[in-house]
DNA sequence: ACATCTAGTCTTGTATACACAGACTGCACG
DNA sequence: CGTGCAGTCTGTGTATACAAGACTAGATGT
């Protein structure tokens, strides 16, 4: 006897890629803290699907870095602290900054003129979450403008790992505005033309939002778990 | 009428692992040829396993980047040809040269000191199989040396393709014999500790090798398919 | 008291059965 | 001769049953 029908399948969308959404999210917001044992038949019975496409979503969980398997005692959702923002920004920069260098190269310029007027009166509303939104965006142009499936690739699983350490180092409204005026040079680089230009706003405004989340992090202590 | 490959099976080796490995060896190899598909009932019959271990097998190709899924036709092995290794470089150069500036701050300097004089030897007699391994052995150094797992991950995932671009371009001897050199060059870079130094010899080799490959693709034009 | 062996109970790994969706084929019709 | 449609059919998505491995806890012997 069927004990519960709870998800209509939805229309090309596969058990599995929700399964997966749903645990991704639950680890990038914190609900499902590092650590945390998850067992097949746990989560098959927390979202309602089978285990086989739970097994699907932790390989993909796996694969992302999200967790680890261990040897006996099932997947653990992987740990992550400031300490790995230092680890992080070591293949950070170097990729974005190439990034940024061809996307000056490529691109047109009038989406990043447009993208540095967006940031320029962002700077004057300081909002965590529209300025997130507004940079995912500038990745995504980038992202597009270069072309490179490979680089996208790489980039696309390195900010999953910085949404995870994002939460952890909570920007305050004045970083928010610095970092609003930094993409914004970014942009103007891009947009010129200039690829040099172009890298070195990348690498001046990930360097200092890495100084920024070290001091921070110098300042307040690990919380001991 | 396919042949069926009995896979042994190795103590503590899940037939999942077995699969994988053999269909990434397969792909690598070039007897999965680009284009072909890959169905599962087809590959769980000639690998000799069921149809779960091929998912998961299946789904660690796919997210390697050496299948795709399409819509309906299911998983065919991924298209790569000399067109990708401009991109793949440019994911590369500015990978490895952080990987290898940051081993010249982190790595001991005996293990490097090593590997360049193993790579003089090789500069003498050289040969393509032993080439690939000792700079696959640097690499591995390299590695251990930076510490960083985000970016061995990167370089590992980059480092298959690399694999598939390698069968396509074949090297000669004195390509080989010139990469021996160029090898040495980042090995005594990194054992003087010396980043930056570290950083010119390996863009300097990569570079040479993509401008090697280049002039090598426009020699001889790619083989309609 | 401590070590070790063993039974039990989780857990994951694998196989298979069933359901559904898309693609191909054959035929009828315009 | 082309086009549309229906039936079939292959192939994937999902569920579940079965098997094997690993940690745990308890008992037992030294």
């Amino acid at each position: 006897m069927p004990k519960r029908v709870i998800l209509v399948y939805t229309a090309g969308m596969r058990a599995s890629d929700t399964a997966y959404t749903a645990l991704q999210e639950d680890i990038l917001e914190g609900r499902l803290a590092p650590g945390t044992v998850l067992g097949e038949v746990g989560q098959s019975e927390r979202l309602g699907v089978s285990r086989t496409p739970i097994r699907e979503a932790f390989s993909r969980l796996i694969a992302a870095g999200l967790a680890v398997q261990h040897p006996g005692r099932g997947t653990v959702v992987s740990d992550i602290s400031l300490e790995d923002v230092d680890r992080l920004f070591e293949v950070r920069i170097p990729l974005e900054t190439q990034a940024a260098g061809l996307a000056a190269q490529r691109g047109t310029p009038e989406v990043f003129t447009a993208l540095a007027e967006e940031f320029r009166q962002a700077k004057l509303a300081p909002e965590a979450e529209s300025h997130y939104k507004l940079a995912a965006r500038m990745d995504e142009a980038i992202d597009t403008s270069v072309g490179n499936p490979y680089l996208s690739t790489m980039l696309a699983n390195l900010r999953v790992h910085l949404i995870r350490v994002r939460r952890l180092a909570k920007d305050q409204p004045e970083r928010l505005a610095e970092s609003a005026a930094e993409h914004r040079d970014i942009c103007l680089g891009i947009a010129s033309g200039d690829s040099q230009m172009a890298e070195a706003a990348t690498s001046l405004h990930l360097r200092r939002s890495l100084a920024y989340i070290s001091e921070l992090r110098q300042a307040e202590p690990v919380p001991s778990p």
